[in-house]
RNA sequence: GGGUGAUUAGCUCAGCUGGUUCAGAGCAUCUGCCUUACAAGCAGAGGGUCGGGGGUUCGAAUCCCUCAUCACCCA
């Protein structure tokens, strides 16, 4: 035994095994017509990411599901893959060119996709080894990545395809623009965020009014240059006399009108509202009501351009303070108030977002839309937890139409392509639009120069909405076997901040492209927070390094240590004492095993108490297994880890293990030993999921095993017969073993000290059969069976039957004497509750038969322990 | 402003279809133990008016209303 390590160092074990599993290809899938599919995509991490804890969560979650599965016979597959997150991966290039001293406009754009290919193979698979760390079990001879040839080609054929349909339009509309990426979002991208700003307000003089004025109020006075308009409630009588009328914009002396609208909220600021089209979403629309022109006075970076006349050049927050100052020195500046409002920011570069006119590819949503909806509400795709349903629906209802171009040139370029007219011809390459042009335009002198592509690429999320299906490439090969075998996916697990980005479109692209659902199930995980309750972010620095977690504390712990507090959909405070728990845990599980190798085994029958002790574990582990498979069902993961760690350490280590465990230097019977090793056989394979490398490392230990066997693919075990009398007798013996361990506690008395004890009861066999188990565990003398209170010793009821512990003269009468009171007084409270419902004639009427019983069962037993109380009692004062 | 969820022990959370003695787990605390697998451990103990108020019901932590506080999503 001294062999084996007194704790359990996880880092080589952890190594070791996955090569293992990777050497012999556990982890790959094929398919098998006999066999059941079960597929799991990987919600594709960014390509320049690192793991974070949000990572850790739902691919440990993932993992256990998928070797749950593997183990219950299943042909699980686990795709892995990265997508190609355009912003963020082309803000990295161009620094990384930047400190090469190298600027994104001195390259072409195929120079540039050179050194963006360049810098994913040096970086691009970092996440997925940090992946293999935590124990991930995917298929890594199937890993993808959204720029892969013939994913890139997916994605065109898709937008094609879209564009013939007629659900793709080019078009000029407001969009959030991200001044830093230079580059249009779509609206899921904008986070909005509340910020302490200030409401400026700005007197513009009336027109033909010497000195009269109208004041506004704005947080964004930068944009005055930009107004098209005041506009007035018509029913303000604040505002009546400007019907009609037209003020000067303040510092530029820009004649606008004044025009009404219900649309203004006549308590908000003072009632008149500068309308700037160009530059607000809501503005742009109340102008397009009201014919204003659109002046546009941004350039791409967030300065102001040439329109705006003043500041010319300037960034636009500079602008602001400087316009406030101006406006101030030349008298047009009222006040300035505090206000909090809420500020769009991107959510890859963080900059203020500015809403501007823009000419954008976009994706009409409604029509796609409407099966993903239906899909979700009547639960072909369910969501889980199934509070985000409604979140979903009213998203779904509410829809927009999607902004999927992008001003950068990592990711799939728009497959469009203009004639020097304009004339845009969308086909996959340029030889087909050519051919397209010739043959639908009739333009046969036209060649490929003629033609130029749309500078811009798709946003990442039109090549990860197709990614259940993309991943085994079902647009390019619609037959191949394995989209036919693995598809629709069964379970996909990721957090709820993407439910829409991703989620809700990968199965409006199911539908669309497949005809049917990705997946089945969609299990949200809760979002990762500091112990504080605040996200974990990069900017509070309040995210622990997982593979120092893992370093720590062993990848199975920090994996059961997640799980511990993982409820669905609820977000998960993070602490590393749950990952130090998880720790302690594979310790126990160590040292269990570390037993189990130590002792020396002898062919002598098996004592009662082990055949009994073997048969109530088994009984046990199947209660407990029943358990456990009906929260794996219902994806309550916490839930099962727990009872599974329950199991192992209560009634596997500190109940069975005790009852077995032979005295010191004496060996076990071999019966007893085989059955504890098929035991903590089963024992493993139910735990391997959640904790696959000690599992591993114990079993291959257990018994000889071939080269190339492996847990994870070996059987799940299986609910067998559960006795439950037996359980009902064991339940009653530990209550027994801790009662007796309490007095002793309470008395102060010795462990080694053998305590007599005896018993009243009408089921003397019970006890029998239990005697040998209690003196092991309590260190009693065999349990005397007597028909009589037992004078001087200390009682106490387990169900109805009345123990005595023999104290002697050691018995306290007084301290007894109270504590007894006290337990009768307990249960008459108890049995008057019990009398007020039974007495209620419309309880008795109402409740269901089964419930009356049980509570005159209630009573009965009740009135038993108050009279063998009462005696013990007096047995006391004798 | 609209929506969703939460509020249970000092902390973090379970508690599923309203019905056993249902008020639970882990951590933390306290007491006693280096007992030959494990001090990353063992044996015990204490601790809660289930956010407030109202209602439905024979019966409510659980269902309904309302208020408060917090969180998230959307506009």
């Amino acid at each position: 035994m001294s062999s084996i390590s007194k704790t359990y160092s996880p880092t080589e074990v952890e190594d070791k095994w996955y090569a293992y599993w990777l050497k012999h290809k556990v982890f790959a899938s094929q398919p098998d017509p006999a066999k059941e599919p079960y597929t799991i995509v990987i919600p594709p991490p960014n390509v320049t990411g690192i793991l974070h804890m949000g990572h850790m969560l739902n691919n440990t979650i993932q993992d256990i599901l998928i070797r749950k599965a593997r183990m219950e016979g299943k042909e699980a597959l686990w795709v892995p893959g990265t997508d190609h997150a355009s912003i963020a991966t082309e803000a990295k290039v161009v620094n990384m060119l930047k400190e090469r001293g190298i600027a994104k406009t001195d390259l072409t754009r195929e120079e540039f996709l050179t050194y963006a290919f360049e810098w994913k193979e040096k970086y691009g698979g970092i996440i997925l080894e940090q992946l293999k760390k935590l124990g991930a079990s995917c298929d890594w001879d199937r890993t993808r990545f959204t720029m892969d040839e013939t994913y890139y080609d997916s994605v065109i054929e898709v937008f094609v395809r879209l564009y013939n349909k007629g659900l793709i339009y080019r078009g000029v509309r407001m969009v959030n623009w991200d001044p830093q990426g230079k580059t249009a979002l779509s609206d899921e991208e904008v986070i909005f965020k509340e910020v302490q700003s200030r409401l400026v307000y700005i007197n513009y003089p009336v027109v033909g009014e010497d000195g009269a004025f109208v004041t506004i109020a704005t947080v964004r006075p930068e944009t005055i240059m930009a107004d098209a308009a005041i506009c007035v409630h018509p029913e303000d009588e604040r505002y009546t006399h400007l019907h009609g009328k037209k003020v000067r914009i303040p510092l530029i002396d820009r004649e606008i009108p004044v025009i009404l609208d219900e649309y203004v909220t006549m308590d908000f600021g003072t009632g008149a509202l500068k309308v700037t089209p160009a530059h607000d979403l809501n503005d742009y629309e109340l102008g397009q009501k009201h014919r204003l022109p659109v002046l546009d006075i941004l350039n791409d970076d967030g300065t102001l351009n040439e329109k705006a006349q003043i500041y010319v050049g300037v960034d636009r927050f500079a602008a602001r303070k400087a316009i406030i100052k101006e406006l101030e020195e030349k008298g047009f500046l009222e006040k300035i108030e505090d206000y909090k409002s809420n500020v769009g920011t991107s959510e890859r570069t963080g900059a203020v977002i500015e809403p501007k006119l823009s000419m954008q590819w976009w994706l009409k949503m409604e029509d796609l839309a409407k099966p993903a909806l239906d899909a979700v509400m009547n639960d072909d795709v369910a969501l889980i937890p199934a509070k985000f349903k409604n979140t979903y629906r009213v998203w779904m209802e509410n829809i927009h139409d999607w902004c999927i171009s992008r001003q950068l040139w990592w990711g799939q370029q728009i497959p469009a392509f203009y004639l020097k007219d304009g004339t845009i011809i969308v086909a996959k390459n340029k030889r087909e639009a050519l051919r397209k042009a010739q043959r639908d335009l009739q333009l046969f002198a036209l060649t490929e120069q003629d033609l130029e592509q749309d500078h811009d690429v798709l946003d990442t999320w039109f090549s990860s909405w197709l990614w259940p299906f993309g991943v085994f490439d079902a647009i390019q090969d619609p037959e191949n076997k394995d989209i036919k075998y693995y598809y629709p996916t069964s379970d996909l697990v990721t957090g709820p901040d993407i439910l829409f980005f991703w989620v809700a479109r990968m199965i409006m692209a199911g539908y669309e492209f497949m005809g049917e659902r990705p997946f089945k199930n969609v299990y949200l995980t809760g979002i990762v927070r500091d112990a504080k309750g605040r996200k974990m972010s990069k900017q509070l620095g309040n995210s622990p390094d997982p593979l120092d977690l893992i370093a720590k504390f062993g990848a199975d712990g920090v994996r059961t240590g997640l799980l511990f507090s993982a409820p669905a959909g609820n977000d998960l405070l993070f602490d590393e004492k749950l990952c130090e728990q998880g720790r302690n845990f594979c310790n126990k599980v160590w040292n269990a095993f570390r037993l189990l190798k130590g002792w020396e085994i002898s062919d002598q029958p098996a004592p009662e108490g082990n055949r009994l002790a073997v048969a109530w574990f088994e009984s046990k582990l199947n209660t407990t297994l029943a358990e456990i498979l009906d929260h794996f069902s219902k994806f309550r993961i916490s839930d099962a880890l727990h009872a599974a760690y329950k199991l192992i350490w209560d009634e596997f280590c500190s109940n069975y293990l005790e009852i077995i465990k032979p005295a010191f230097e004496t060996p076990i019977d071999r019966e007893t030993y085989e059955a504890t090793l098929t035991f903590f056989d089963q024992l493993m394979a139910l735990m391997h999921p959640f904790m696959p490398f000690i599992t591993e490392e114990i079993w291959q230990n257990l018994r000889d095993r071939r080269e190339g066997e492996s847990l994870s693919r070996a059987a799940y075990p299986t609910v067998g017969a559960v006795d439950a009398a037996l359980l009902a007798d064991f339940d009653a013996l530990f209550e027994i073993v801790t009662k007796i361990r309490e007095t002793r506690n309470s008395k102060g008395l010795s462990p080694k000290e053998e305590l007599p004890l005896a018993v009243r009861t009408d089921a003397p066999a019970r006890f029998n059969r239990i005697d040998g188990i209690v003196r092991k565990l309590a260190n009693t003398s065999p349990i005397r069976v007597v028909e009589e209170d037992v004078a001087g010793a200390t009682a106490f009821l387990v169900n109805v039957d009345k123990l005595f512990i023999e104290l002697g003269e050691k018995i306290d009468v007084e301290a007894e004497r109270e504590r007894i009171s006290k337990e009768i007084e307990y249960n008459e409270g108890f049995m008057k509750s019990v009398d007020a419902k039974l007495s209620n004639e419309r309880f008795v009427a109402n409740a269901k038969p089964e419930i009356v019983e049980k509570e005159r069962q209630k009573k009965a037993d009740a009135e038993r322990k108050i009279e063998a109380l009462r005696e013990a009692l007096t047995s006391l004062g004798l």
